[in-house]
RNA sequence: GUGGAGGUAGCUCAGUCGGUAGAGCUCCAGGUUGUGGCCCUGGCGGUCGCGGGUUCGAAUCCCGUCCUUCACCCCA
């Protein structure tokens, strides 16, 4: 094959597989309706300045995995390579802030990151993201995990692993992040290259470090759950009592840094095994400091986001929906082709969903066609034992057949599918 | 950006020691002159990812490249 193909790590949803995505997204639009959240939309790209100072120039998005050109206007536009900026963005731009607080939305759409793909990622992949702007109640953090939760829940989705922890804020992150460069730079020797570079840059990210040694000296460091101010230890418990009074058993794991520079206070993932390496199937936390940083005043955040094609993964092999049609039309002759053409569009403008061959086969090929669609039933036209304007309706199940004038197949199809 | 595995028909794959490309499924038609599914027969369908090299001869060996895939990094 050496057509045109997808680009590197994209990727085509044939009819099948986006009829299961609109499942998925049909199902979290309930959910997140029932939890009050509304969708939004945003644009596919932004000025580029809005990831460098929402996501932190730190960060591995913005150095290294943005899709960011300059268009005719001059101006640097960046691909959205995550959904959380984007939405702060949109609250300050429109005076979201005037609304009744905090303002709860969500969104699906795709995100751009510059990465090499494999199992569940991908350089345009689908998030399914719920923001709550405007509250710093514990309550936010516990509702925002709890609904994603139900998500995975209606979708079926088992054998999840929730895993949580606390970043802490600007009163005690920042003597904590001093006293864990202090300890990693005693023990420097024992640390991998990557951690060494990440000593530096952000002492956290030294925890989702891999290498066993690393590993050794990260268990043995100081850990941010002993370091927590009152007022963030407080919010945690608090998070933490609401979610297993509703069911749900956190874990808690201090490894659990995230690598956006915007977290503050609870950070969440939900993983599961049936993924590879990649596992994380959703997570987020708090960024209190986010709205601010993009040009708005101090408010409070929570949110999470959800790759669509991990959660799809995750859910594992279903059977297509692969709903028939009411009816499929077949012209026995090529003399009544135009009368079935006819009665298709009459009963599909009763309402009802009919298939027709458009590809000029024989009447075999027809009821092939009627039997591989899924029809309920087939209409024959152009039998020559039937009187005139009355065709035959066999049911492709059983097999049975009826004889009924073509002005009523409208509505005897459609008092069938009632019965049904 | 780094490393491993792999690219042959629309799909899943076979292809021996280097000798000029096959199967199953799908699709179309016929068997059944007017009734789908099962069965039988036939047909359509290939730049063997691409480029170069070795050779009388390359799907097969060598080099490069692109893509896929798995992992690292990091996220969803």
């Amino acid at each position: 094959m050496s057509g045109p193909r997808a680009p590197k790590g994209t990727y085509d949803l044939l009819p099948d597989e986006a009829a299961l995505r609109d499942d998925v997204v049909a199902t979290a639009a309930r959910v997140f309706g029932a939890h009050g959240y509304r969708r939004v939309v945003t644009p596919e790209f932004e000025e580029t300045g809005l990831f460098e100072r929402g996501v932190g120039e730190a960060t591995d998005i913005v150095r290294k995995e943005m899709y960011t050109f300059e268009d005719k206007g001059g101006r640097s536009l960046t691909l959205r390579p995550e959904g959380t900026a984007p939405i702060c963005r949109l609250y300050v731009e429109h005076g979201l802030h005037k609304w009744p607080q905090p303002v709860k939305l969500w969104y699906y759409c795709p995100m751009f990151r510059y990465e090499r793909p494999q199992a569940g990622r991908y350089r345009e992949h689908y998030q399914l993201g719920a923001e709550a702007i405007g509250s710093p109640a514990p309550e936010v953090d516990a509702e925002v995990i709890a609904m994603l939760a139900q998500l995975f829940a209606e979708l079926g989705i088992g054998g999840l692993r929730l895993a949580v922890n606390s970043m802490g804020d600007p009163a005690c992150r920042p003597a904590y992040v001093g006293r864990l460069r202090e300890y990693l730079r005693g023990r420097e020797d024992e640390l991998c290259a990557d951690c060494r570079e990440r000593l530096e840059l952000n002492p956290l990210r030294t925890f989702d470090c891999k290498v066993e040694s690393c590993r050794a000296v990260l268990d043995e460091a100081p850990h941010i759950d002993e370091h927590l101010c009152p007022e963030c230890r407080e919010h945690f418990d608090t998070v933490l009592g609401l979610l297993r009074r509703v069911g749900l058993e956190p874990e808690l794991d201090f490894r659990l840094v995230r690598g956006l520079d915007y977290y503050t206070r609870t950070t969440f993932e939900f993983s599961s095994d049936r993924l590879g390496a990649q596992s994380g199937v959703g997570g987020g936390g708090r960024y209190d400091g986010l709205v601010e940083q993009v040009g708005g005043p101090p408010t409070p955040g929570v949110g999470f986001g959800s790759g669509l094609e991990r959660i799809t993964l995750a859910m594992g092999a279903r059977e297509a929906p692969g709903l028939g049609p009411a009816a499929f039309v077949v012209a026995f002759t090529d003399e009544v082709r135009g009368d079935a053409f006819v009665l298709a569009q009459g009963l599909r403008r009763a309402g009802l969903a009919v298939e027709l061959d458009l590809a000029g086969r024989s009447a075999k090929g027809q009821l092939k066609q009627a039997g591989r669609s899924g029809a309920a039933y087939a209409v024959l036209l152009g039998l020559e034992e039937l009187p005139p304007e009355t065709v035959r309706v066999k049911a492709l199940a059983g097999g049975g057949e009826e004889d009924v004038p073509a002005a009523g197949v409208a509505a005897w199809l459609t008092a069938r599918k009632e019965s049904e």
